[in-house]
RNA sequence: GCCCCGGUGGCGGAAUCGGUAGACGCAGCGGAUUCAAAAUCCGCCGCCGAAAGGUGUGCCGGUUCGAGUCCGGCCCGGGGCACCA
């Protein structure tokens, strides 16, 4: 053994012993005759941008902890990893730097996975694929097909992002303050026909199912069912003042506060608003300013409320008094019918709204002990769970849910409503008027139609060759690619030049990874042996939480109906059975001031941290000129604030296994993640420690770790039991806690342990063997190089990837005595030592008799005695 | 604006089911070793206080023998908001 630790040969060779024992391969059981469990690890395939970002390194190393763990736990592990290469980044790139997105996006995959693999990972290489490649993405036109038959995808007007002057649709992140990134112009809002999948379909059972992922946070499943959002109202309709036959339909869960309507806002886009407009010029100029600026919205949630009369009249249901229609910009003709009842006494925007125009302000709920002011908005106005009906006619003194039943049965014996379950979630816009995606397979005949592209013309290929020019999409400029003909009829045709949303491919992809060779079927039986029961475990960034996470939920229930998952295991109800959702990684940031007032931003790896005598950071000064520099936050690693870290750098300098104890260590896994070089430093330290203890050692020779318990000292058999006990905190870390910073926080302690115990004699030679082989195992799924090449040192021509992990003797654990803390009134004062076996009055009695206890109850008798099991005794006085 | 999460020493964090706040690590300080430095090793390290002790987990209030943890109200930071992925 040598006495250096040299991560770089050290790395090489594990990942070549690695490569050639094919040992991250996995190789399904379709026989069910292997006892042993399958586990399917996945990881969120990356976005081939160009590099690793230390995120793909966070993700992965957990990924990888967690397959090596189950692998040493006796699990047949899969752990995949392929590429979400379709999407904007690409054109970007080909429009700055003027390279074609495919050839860009393929070098990136090429660099990307000789990173990934320099990290060790134990990914099976042999299932990997980019979505990008008609193998893969001709199963999602298949897929695309056979819904549209059934109903489940459908075309309608849907509202986009219009640069004026770039002649270009724009997604949100494009739309900086209203305005096109490119072109600086003003935003229109546009309507335009798109593909759109009937999500709304199955969001009650979107929405049940939640109920039966306990593997997942609660945060996420709380977000998924605030985002599908099913709320029970009255959906009714005020017929038209001029003309009763045409009705205003409005969806109101306030049905109760109906006699305090005093208008009712549509939206701009609304036919109400308009035919208003065709004679009222301003109003016309208002639609128009409404549909300035972007869809966001949170750009539109945020605007200032403005509205303006349309000069037609509704009649009000019930009371038969006329109340005038109004456009308000935030009102959106997405929700619902467009159109709002407004109730300005107990709805707060409503309520600013009436102030702001003055409208009339009518209350009709009244609480016990609350006075009903115009003056401003108080909380109790808006809350229905307070208080009873009031100026409400017949409905006075009825409390909500009372009101909201008899309102809505009078409604409905009018014929002019009834109850209705409204669901906040949209059916799934998939249409992209962008190149760098799947194309949707269909044609356009002038006779027959939207006809579905036939099965035997899957796929429709995306030529590679293009040139993209930031206005419109190329594929609308290439007639050799929309030129077609009808598969109906023969006759001339022209073929849909939008593209999927890149929603669509990660919203399957993980399926595939069981059967990525499959060229005559989506997915097949290998798919019912690793994902029954669902994948068993899934690690992302929070980010992911609804959209992502939710398309996969339903394009698992799509494909089951229509009916992929005829094999044995494939009545998979959820694809993910447990989430982890990881942290972002985030650094400090540093810059100066331009002249100009702009922020130069300047990144942490040349900038010097200046701190006084106790370590508080006093200023910062950049190392190129040595001037200082202003310290910003810390935020997110983005380029715009220059405070990325390349994992690369870090990598070549200290190797894969300080990256990735360091990552580990720094946070829990669910928590943001901040970046330091310092803590790096300590963590290749700790590896460079831990190298020494085993060489040592080894030096001193091999022994068997086999221990006659009564030989070793009391020191000895502390430190025992300190090893099994770390053994069983270790596994409860990986396994159920999924916590590495305490599990490697423990194996610390442990070694601190080790250096301070006294181990030359026989027994603790052979504590010393038993302490290190298992540390090598302990932390192997963390840092697999280093704990490879241990192991293989303290038992030669053995495999540590191949060991079961160790598991805690019980007989070590044994203790005969046990220290109890001792608190009067709760504040601590001193301990005691008794018998692990010790009775409540035993423990009461020594406790009294402590001396300091006895001090702090100056003499007062002892009022109560509070014994904790195992922890403490609190003398109240 | 709406939904969700978080806030603990100079810093990252620990405290798993309401029971010793600050494990482990970083930085810092003191010492050993060295011609010197790096590396390594030993010790100290929330705040106030000479000590006894007091005090302390964003802020205010509550429940409890006991609150970082539970409840109510606020402040601040972050994620998502349907075309970034």
């Amino acid at each position: 053994m040598q006495d250096k630790y040299t991560p770089a040969d050290i790395e090489r060779a594990a990942q070549q012993h690695w490569d050639q024992t094919g040992a991250a391969r996995a190789v399904e059981d379709l026989s069910g005759q292997n006892a042993k469990p399958k586990y399917y690890c996945l990881s969120m395939f990356p976005y081939p941008s160009g590099k690793l970002h230390m995120g793909h390194v966070r993700n992965y190393t957990i990924g990888d902890v967690l397959s090596r763990f189950h692998k040493m736990q006796g699990y047949n592990v899969l752990q995949p990893m392929g590429w979400d290469a379709f999407g904007m980044p690409a054109e970007n790139a080909a429009l700055a730097n003027n390279v074609a997105p495919a050839g860009w996006t393929y070098s990136n995959i090429d660099y990307m996975r000789s990173q990934l693999k320099s990290l060790g990972f134990a990914i099976d290489w042999e299932r990997e694929f980019a979505t990008c490649t008609p193998e893969y993405y001709r199963w999602e036109q298949w897929l695309f097909t056979r819904l549209y038959e059934k109903g489940l995808v459908y075309k309608k007007l849907g509202t986009v992002n219009w640069d004026p002057v770039d002649h270009t649709v724009l997604a949100n992140e494009q739309v900086i303050d209203g305005k096109g990134w490119r072109s600086g112009a003003v935003v229109e809002k546009r309507e335009i026909p798109m593909y759109y999948m009937k999500i709304t379909a199955y969001a009650e059972e979107l929405l049940s199912e939640l109920d039966n992922l306990p593997g997942w946070p609660e945060q996420v499943r709380l977000m998924q069912k605030n985002w599908i959002g099913k709320s029970t109202g009255v959906r009714f309709a005020f017929p038209l003042a001029d003309n009763a036959e045409e009705k205003l339909w409005v969806f109101t869960t306030r049905a109760d506060t109906i006699m305090g309507v005093t208008f009712v806002a549509v939206a701009a886009e609304h036919p109400l608003a308009t035919r208003a407009a065709a004679s009222n010029p301003d109003l016309a100029a208002f639609i128009e300013e409404c549909k300035q600026g972007g869809v966001a919205e949170a750009d539109i949630a945020t605007m200032e409320k403005k509205g303006m009369p349309t000069g037609i009249h509704v009649t009000h249901p019930l009371t038969g008094e006329k109340v005038e229609v109004w456009v308000g910009n935030y009102v959106l003709m997405s929700y619902g019918d467009g159109a709002v009842m407004a109730v300005p006494a107990h709805d707060e925007r409503d309520f600013a709204f009436a102030k702001k125009y003055d409208l009339p302000i009518k209350q009709v709920i009244a609480a016990a002990g609350e006075t009903f002011s115009l003056d401003g908005w108080q909380e109790w106005y808006g809350d229905k769970s307070k208080g009873a009906c009031v100026n409400s006619g017949k409905y006075d003194g009825l409390a909500y849910d009372a009101a909201v039943d008899a309102i809505a049965a009078d409604l409905a014996a009018k014929g002019v409503g009834e109850k209705k379950t409204q669901f906040r979630l949209r059916d799934w816009g998939i249409s992209r008027q962008r190149y760098w995606g799947c194309p949707i397979p269909i044609i356009h005949c002038p006779t027959c139609g939207d006809v579905p592209v036939p099965d035997d013309q899957l796929p429709v290929v995306l030529p590679e060759n293009v040139e993209i020019t930031g206005a419109g999409s190329p594929l609308a400029r290439m007639p050799e690619f929309y030129e077609t003909s009808c598969p109906k009829c023969g006759g001339h045709a022209k073929r849909e030049t939008d593209t999927m949303d890149t929603f669509f491919e990660s919203s399957w992809y993980f399926l595939r990874y069981a059967c990525p060779d499959n060229a005559t079927a989506m997915v097949d039986e290998r798919v019912g042996y690793w994902c029954k029961g669902g994948i068993d475990q899934y690690i992302g960034g929070i980010e992911h939480a609804i959209l992502h996470l939710l398309y996969s939920r339903f394009f698992t229930k799509l494909m089951r109906d229509v009916g992929l998952f005829a094999f044995p295991g494939g009545d998979l109800g959820e694809p993910f059975a447990n989430l982890l959702t990881q942290g972002m990684v985030v650094a400090p940031t540093f810059y100066r001031e331009g002249e100009n007032g702009k922020k130069l931003w300047l990144n942490p790896a040349d900038v010097d941290v200046v701190t006084d005598e106790r370590g508080r950071p006093t200023g910062a000064t950049l190392r190129a000129d040595g001037q200082p520099v202003v310290i910003g936050g810390t935020e997110k690693m983005s380029k715009s604030k220059n405070n990325g870290v390349d994992p690369q750098a870090l990598i070549d300098q200290y190797g894969a296994d300080t990256a990735r104890l360091f990552i580990m260590f720094a946070s829990p896994p669910d928590q943001s993640l901040e970046w330091s070089d310092a803590g790096v430093e300590g963590a290749y330290r700790f590896l460079r420690r831990l190298w020494k203890t085993t060489y040592d050692h080894v030096q001193a020779g091999l022994v068997d770790s086999k221990i006659a318990p009564n030989l070793l000292s009391t020191a000895q058999a502390d430190l025992r039991r300190k090893l099994h006990q770390t053994m069983g905190k270790v596994a409860d870390d990986y396994g159920r806690r999924k916590q590495f910073n305490t599990a490697i926080a423990a194996v610390m302690e442990l070694l601190n342990a080790y250096d301070k115990c006294e181990l030359g004699d026989a027994a603790g030679r052979a504590l010393a063997q038993e302490t290190l082989e298992s540390v090598a195992l302990l932390l192997f799924p963390i840092v697999p190089h280093i704990g490879q090449a241990l192991y293989a040192e303290l038992q030669p021509g053995r495999d540590a990837g191949s060991q079961p992990f160790p598991k805690a003797d019980p007989a070590a654990l044994k203790q005969d005595e046990i220290e109890l803390v001792i608190q009067v009134n709760g504040k601590l004062r001193g301990s005691i030592r008794v018998p692990a076996e010790a009775d409540k009055a035993a423990i009461e009695a020594a406790a009294l008799a402590n001396p300091e206890a006895l001090k702090f109850m100056e003499g007062k008798p002892a009022k109560k005695v509070v014994v904790v099991p195992g922890r403490l005794v609190n003398i109240v006085v």
